[in-house]
DNA sequence: AAGGGCCACAACCGCCAGTTC
DNA sequence: CGAACTGGCGGTTGTGGCCCT
């Protein structure tokens, strides 16, 4: 199935073909469009946007080019409804990082920013808006928190089940890694590796690079929780500064973390409080 | 059946930070 | 060192479709 196009979509107006005989093309892509940006990325990889209309011969400028691919053409995009798990997700990491889009989208693969970002104003946002009277917002209240709460404990199963799956896999690395040191040994040459610095890596790719580690000491780490089990907080995350005003204008309620997750994780109970801020209160 | 309101989502815009020259 | 360029990000807009009255 083609997704984008024209689709009977509007758009036609905002087309501008041409403009001053150099500009750039905008609107809904074509599918003809599709198929070389999917072609140029095929043979010269991701970036260098800007040389895309011109190699790919293209009329569109290299933002547009990404933000097609990025967020439509990617083949590892998943499609379909954001699932009560993903909403779940996106709302703690929400309460964690604000309006940090990008950041909430690596910690839920084949979903996009764009995608993360058009969820929440559509079924966070406005909803707490709407209830009008205190009876109604009460019972929308109620019902978020109970299927708040079956959710957190379909996730703590499904954790568990993760970290039982990650302990096999880990014993399997480990022998991986044995093998390869094995295989090092014999090349001694100081070749000046790049190793990446974990402090300037984002949160998802530090859960990612400390999981292994930490699953020798027996825990099981979530996203959330890595800058207090390190003992130090994420020096980009303030979430009076990053959440926007109108957000908290909106949420009446503040809910204690360790209320909302009770025995979340062995980690939350060496982490210090943290305060999730929920859009159902 | 018609119209209005809301939802979903693709796409654009402006700003900013990092990189290159 | 600073200007220009590039890519990433968050915010916003515009449109079709669906649903309700």
């Amino acid at each position: 199935m083609y997704w984008g196009g024209n689709m009977g979509m509007g758009w036609g107006v905002m087309i501008e073909e041409e403009v001053g005989g150099g500009g750039w093309r905008k609107g809904p892509w074509t599918a003809e469009e599709d198929r070389l940006l999917i072609e140029y990325v095929k043979i010269h990889g991701e970036g260098r946007w800007n040389s895309v209309a011109r190699l790919a011969g293209l009329k569109r400028n290299g933002k547009s080019c990404r933000l097609r691919w990025v967020n439509y053409l990617r083949p590892d995009l998943k499609r379909g409804q954001i699932t009560p798990q993903e909403e779940s997700i996106i709302l703690e990491l929400h309460a964690r990082w604000g309006n940090r889009w990008s950041t909430i989208a690596r910690s839920l693969p084949g979903r996009t920013d764009n995608e993360i970002k058009n969820y929440w104003r559509t079924h966070f946002k406005k909803k707490v808006k709407n209830p009008s009277d205190a009876a109604e917002k009460a019972k929308s209240r109620l019902l978020r928190r109970q299927q708040f709460q079956q959710q957190q404990q379909l996730k703590q199963q499904q954790q568990q089940i993760q970290q039982q799956q990650q302990e096999i896999q880990f014993n399997l690395d480990m022998k991986g890694i044995m093998m390869m040191n094995l295989l090092e040994m014999g090349n001694h040459n100081n070749d000046n590796r790049r190793v990446p610095s974990i402090s300037q890596q984002e949160p998802q790719d530090m859960y990612q690079q400390q999981s292994s580690t930490e699953e020798e000491h027996g825990y099981f780490y979530h996203p959330m929780f890595i800058n207090n089990i390190n003992g130090n907080n994420n020096d980009n995350y303030s979430p009076a500064a990053t959440e926007s005003s109108s957000d908290e204008i909106l949420w009446d309620g503040l809910w204690n973390l360790d209320d909302v997750l009770g025995n979340f994780t062995a980690a939350s109970a060496t982490s210090k409080p943290t305060t999730l801020v929920a859009p159902f209160c």
